[in-house]
DNA sequence: CATGAATGAGGGTTCATTCAT
DNA sequence: TATGAATGAACCCTCATTCAT
């Protein structure tokens, strides 16, 4: 965490050194990524940095908490909405406002990326303490939902099957890129489907084979 | 590639220098691997290094190529005796050979999850150019041919799905390894029905809820 | 340019840095100078170095700058007393104010010699983008206002004479240096009113023939 | 010198290596210039180039040679057509062969323009312990023929004019190149015209102010 | 609370030359 | 005569962190 004195700054320069921080954190994987340049942008001196900060990694984990925390709100509000759907259109909208949040925040989502495609496996266990857990919560907390409602198997392990959906909004995020030269995230959404037609069909009680 | 000369020289050399390579890239993360530690390991000058290979990239790509070479070798092997198994018997018996593979050659294995986890998009790019298609041409082919024999859902994309079952193929491993402490890699086997629980009854087709 | 912090140091630690360079400069082509040396002579540490300059040839063209600066200024003060001489005479005065230079500057001269010797064309001509034309504006200047005052040839070329003084103005030296063991630079005047006398018969205008 | 068993070898292979070494000491300043390269390039193994030269700069120099003498064959040849020409006529000409020179070995040239440019003094003053003399006394024995015919102005230092000719014939190209970006070496004529009207001017005997 | 100079180990890479075969 | 593996010093440059002011 940083330290008071960060949180003592007027909110302006702490912003200044979040973005900063989001654009080099967003532009290079964390090895690569270098005090230096943080400081230039957010115009600060290094004297200052370490007084704000332990090191490195203590802004690094401030700053995906931050980044973490905005998309939950940014979901959050969203689903407010759908709170009456049932679970698999809920889960469609779910990767929809997944999707938007990507295209509103674009500098947001490359560090997610980052993060999550990290092979800093010490780096990524500390970090996932936190950051992972709450998506794989969100879902379970979903399908826990489901299930008492009789909408989905109840055979199958929640935790699990949460940590399923969680890979694969990354997945598929990464799939897009790898097999896409456009910009055009939409087009995600014809991944998504696919991916809900064999999820649904998988895990869904009864009537199997009905997709919609 | 590795220049002629790498290739020149006796086998037991090699092995010196692929030995500390692998145990150099299996032990950090692509940026924080350093020719110094692996010319020291291996007892070769820096200057021998250069002779042997162009530069750090060329002998990663050329570990990465053995270890996937021996993967594949390993699990064709295994496979050639399981011809004749149903599709999802058969997609059973590649994850446990998966895993065998893993505890008969856990430095590979090290190598192969941090070239599978890297966030280093460019590096990673010009791998799997090689290496994860043909992990996605494996199951394609396996799909393919299932599709064909009338045993699962031909609805479904091929391409993507193939990719799914990649991804979970690490993804799992992932789980295993995040939510238990043990090395009784055995027990992963627990996720992986689970897993293809959901797949079977999302992609196989007619008879839905029949697990097995 | 060098960064701010090198500005900020002491002078006297500037100094030292700055007369390191300019010893380095002066006894190896650019190719074979070493920051290493540079910062042992200096007693600086390697990283900062790379503080107060941004690489080698950021130093480099600094310390060009500051012995360009230094002849121009040297230069400029001892043909204040001269503005009312004759074209010829002036420039004989200029030529015997570059060697008063080379004598009281002898390090300052090496690095110059080096650098308008130099092989290395991407270098050399990002210098000369500013250094080569100092000169070349200043004979142009000179050549121009004798024309206008009727001394000289109008027929001439005065971009391309003004070229032609520079080179004299290095070719002697190097004409000199290499036929003479000596240090006595006193008898290069010999040589440059050898060639003054060719040049004076050549661009002079009218009454040839006469010596002075 | 190259080592007897260099002329050994069989002129195919002497080619190879020469045409090599051309190429990389035309390419890149001296210190930059890699044998590595060259045996790469020429096709030979290291060990055999240091039978055949004593080091890099063995071979460096015989090529330097190898390409004087090409150029002294080349004007000598032009120029047995031109002796009955008058001095100047005779320096135009000379011109002309040399640009002729340049435009049907271009590879040539580019060594030469390095070794007369470089910045390396104790190399250059090695090679023109030889090389530089051979222009130099081109240029005396023409002009010794002219003062004895009477054609120019007995007074001049003929040494130091041979030398100041020289120079141009460098500079000339060097301003040339430095203000025109096109490769139309034709039009440096217009510039050795200058330089001809002005050293003709000023060198030649009485009747000053006839062009030509 | 702010500053920024100082550090030095470490990074990857190049190179001409030697020498045993 | 031919080979090419071996060498290791030297190259430029980056970095996160400390600490005196």
């Amino acid at each position: 965490m940083p330290k008071q004195t960060f949180f003592n700054l007027n909110s302006s320069k702490q912003n200044r050194i979040i973005d900063a921080a989001i654009a080099e954190f967003g532009a290079h994987p964390y090895l690569k990524t270098s005090i230096n340049r943080i400081i230039k942008k957010a115009d600060i001196s290094k004297g200052s940095f370490y007084q704000y900060f332990n090191n490195k990694k203590d802004l690094y984990k401030y700053v995906i908490d931050q980044v973490s925390d905005a998309k939950m709100k940014f979901l959050g509000e969203k689903l407010q909405n759908y709170q009456q759907l049932e679970f698999f259109e809920l889960l469609r909208e779910l990767f929809i406002a997944g999707i938007q949040f990507r295209k509103n925040f674009p500098r947001y989502s490359e560090i997610g990326d980052r993060v999550l495609n990290s092979s800093n496996k010490d780096l990524k266990n500390e970090l996932y303490a936190e950051s992972k857990p709450k998506s794989n919560d969100f879902f379970e907390k979903l399908l826990l939902k489901a299930v008492q409602e009789g909408k989905i198997d109840p055979e199958i392990d929640i935790k699990f099957t949460a940590f399923m959906l969680t890979e694969f909004s990354v997945s598929i995020v990464n799939y897009f890129f790898e097999t896409h030269d456009t910009d055009n995230v939409d087009e995600i959404m014809n991944y998504v489907d696919k991916m809900l037609y064999i999820m649904k069909n998988g895990i869904a009680k009864g009537d199997k084979n009905v997709t919609n």
